[in-house]
DNA sequence: TTATCTTTTGTACGATAGTACAAATCCCAT
DNA sequence: ATGGGATTTGTACTATCGTACAAAAGATAA
C-alpha cells in the first residue's frame, strides 16, 4: 500500500517472477508450448534466461504454475455462478444461467491479473490441442470436477435428454469456446466485417445463445438404428 | 495393376514418398508441428532423414504438401454434397443436409488415404491452434470460398437470422468440431463410458443435430442494446 | 558498515534441431 | 549388361534448445 507503482506496464523492480510469468503466458498462449523458447520469455519480460531457471527450475514448472495461478480463481468464480444459476427457477433461464457461468469466467475471471481470463483460456486451447502432458494431467485434476457439475445441473434442467448427449454439447461448447479465442479473426474476416471476433461481450452473447439451443435439441435416439446415416465407408 | 502390393503395410518399395507423408500427417496431428523432428517423421517412415529433404526441400514443404494432398478432394466432396443439400425442398431437412454436407467431408473424405479425413482435420485443428504459418495462408487460399458457400447456403435456409450470427455460429461448429477430433477421450471419459467420442458415426450425428438446433436459435438482437449482459467489467 | 540471504547475470555444456551434400544404391530403358 | 537418372544413405555443419552454475549485484537485519 505505501509503494506505489508507476502505474507504467514497465514497473521498476516489483516482481521480475510476475513479468516471466505474464511474458510466457502471452507467448505460449499465442505460439504455443514448444514454439516458444525460455530465451524469448526472458527477453518479453526483460530477463536474463538463466532468472527464468532460477524461479521455476524448468520449463514445464513455468508451465505449471501458469495453470496455478489460473485455475483456482477461474474454478472458484465459476461455482459461484453456478451455485447461483442453480437456483433460477424458470428452467429456459436457468439452462442460460448455467451456460453463462461456465463461459463468463472462461472470458473474464482473474480479474486481477491483467487481461483477463481469457489469454488463459485460449493457452488452455493451444496446450489441449498440442497436447502437451503437464496441461493434460493438470486438467484433468482441476476441471473434470468442474465439468461434472456444469453437466449434472444441465442435465436437471433437461431431464429428458440423456446424459451423454449432454456430454457431447458440452464438449461441442467448450470446442466452440476455445476456437473463438483461437482463431477471432477469422470471425471478423468471414462475416466481412459485420462481426469482431475480438470482441468478448459480443462473442460471449453470441455462444451462450447458440449452446442453449443445442442443449436444448431433442435428444438423439441411439436405441433407434439410425434413421438415415448417409456415406461413410461400409466398413470399420 | 499387374504389381500386386503385399498387402501389408510394409510395402516393399512402392514410394516412400508416401510413406513419409503418412508418417508426417500422423505425427503432426497428434503431436503438433514443433514437437515433430524431421528425423522424428524418417523413423517412423522407415526412411533416411535425408529423404525427407530429397522429396519435400524443408519441413514446411512436407506440410505443404500433405495440404495439397487432402484440399482438392474434401473441397471437392463438400462442393457435391453442398449442391445436393442445395435440392433439398424442406428447409428444415435442407439445413441438416447442408450441415451434414460440412460436416462428413472433415470425418471421411480422401477415401484413397488410408485412415481418412479425421485424421487431417485434427491436423488442420492442431495447425490452427498453433498458428502455424504455412497452414494460415493455405487455409484462408482455400477454405474461405468453401466457408463462404456454406455461410449462403444456410443463410438461405435461414434468412430471417443475420449473417453475422451465421457467422459466429458456424464458426462454433468448425470449433467443435475442431475439438471433437483433437480430444475424443474427454467425452468418454466425462460420460463414464456412456458416449464414445471415438466413434465418428456418433460424433457426427451429434454434432450435425446440435449445430442445427443451434443455427435455428432465435437471432441475436444487436440494435436491443443488451437485454441484460451481467459480469464483464464495466471499462474496455 | 558488515554479514547474510535473495536475486540477477553471464556463460557454458550437451543435446537436438533443420538442412546440405557427396557417396552409395536402385531402377529401368536401351 | 550397362549407362544414367532417380532415390536413398550417411554424415556433417551451424543454430538453437533447456538447463546448470559460479560470480556479480542487490536487499536486509544487526
Amino acid at each position: 500500500m505505501v509503494r506505489k507503482s508507476t502505474s507504467k506496464e514497465t514497473a521498476r523492480k516489483p516482481n521480475m517472477r510476475e513479468a516471466i510469468l505474464a511474458a510466457a503466458e502471452e507467448l505460449f498462449a499465442i505460439n504455443g508450448f514448444n514454439a516458444v523458447s525460455v530465451r524469448d520469455i526472458a527477453q518479453a519480460a526483460g530477463a536474463n534466461p538463466g532468472s527464468v531457471t532460477y524461479h521455476f527450475k524448468t520449463k514445464d514448472g513455468l508451465l505449471l504454475e501458469i495453470y496455478r495461478r489460473h485455475c483456482g480463481p477461474m474454478n472458484l468464480r465459476r461455482s459461484e455462478l453456478l451455485a447461483a444459476a442453480r437456483r433460477v427457477r424458470d428452467l429456459q433461464d436457468r439452462l442460460e444461467a448455467i451456460v453463462r457461468a461456465y463461459v463468463v469466467p472462461a472470458f473474464t475471471s482473474g480479474s486481477d491479473l491483467a487481461g483477463g481470463g481469457a489469454r488463459f483460456t485460449r493457452l488452455r486451447a493451444v496446450m489441449s490441442a498440442e497436447g502437451n502432458e503437464v496441461a493434460r494431467k493438470i486438467i484433468a485434476q482441476t476441471f473434470d470436477d468442474t465439468s461434472h457439475a456444469f453437466i449434472d445441473a444441465i442435465h436437471e434442467s433437461l431431464p429428458h435428454i440423456p446424459r451423454a448427449d449432454i456430454v457431447w454439447r458440452s464438449h461441442f461448447l467448450l470446442g466452440a469456446l476455445y476456437y473463438s479465442l483461437v482463431t477471432p479473426e477469422r470471425v471478423s474476416r468471414l462475416s466481412r466485417g459485420e462481426a469482431d471476433g475480438s470482441d468478448a461481450a459480443g462473442a460471449i452473447e453470441q455462444l451462450v445463445q447458440a449452446t442453449v439451443a443445442a442443449f436444448q435439441a431433442p435428444a438423439l435416439d441411439q436405441t433407434a438404428p439410425a434413421r438415415r446415416r448417409p456415406a461413410l465407408s461400409s466398413k470399420t
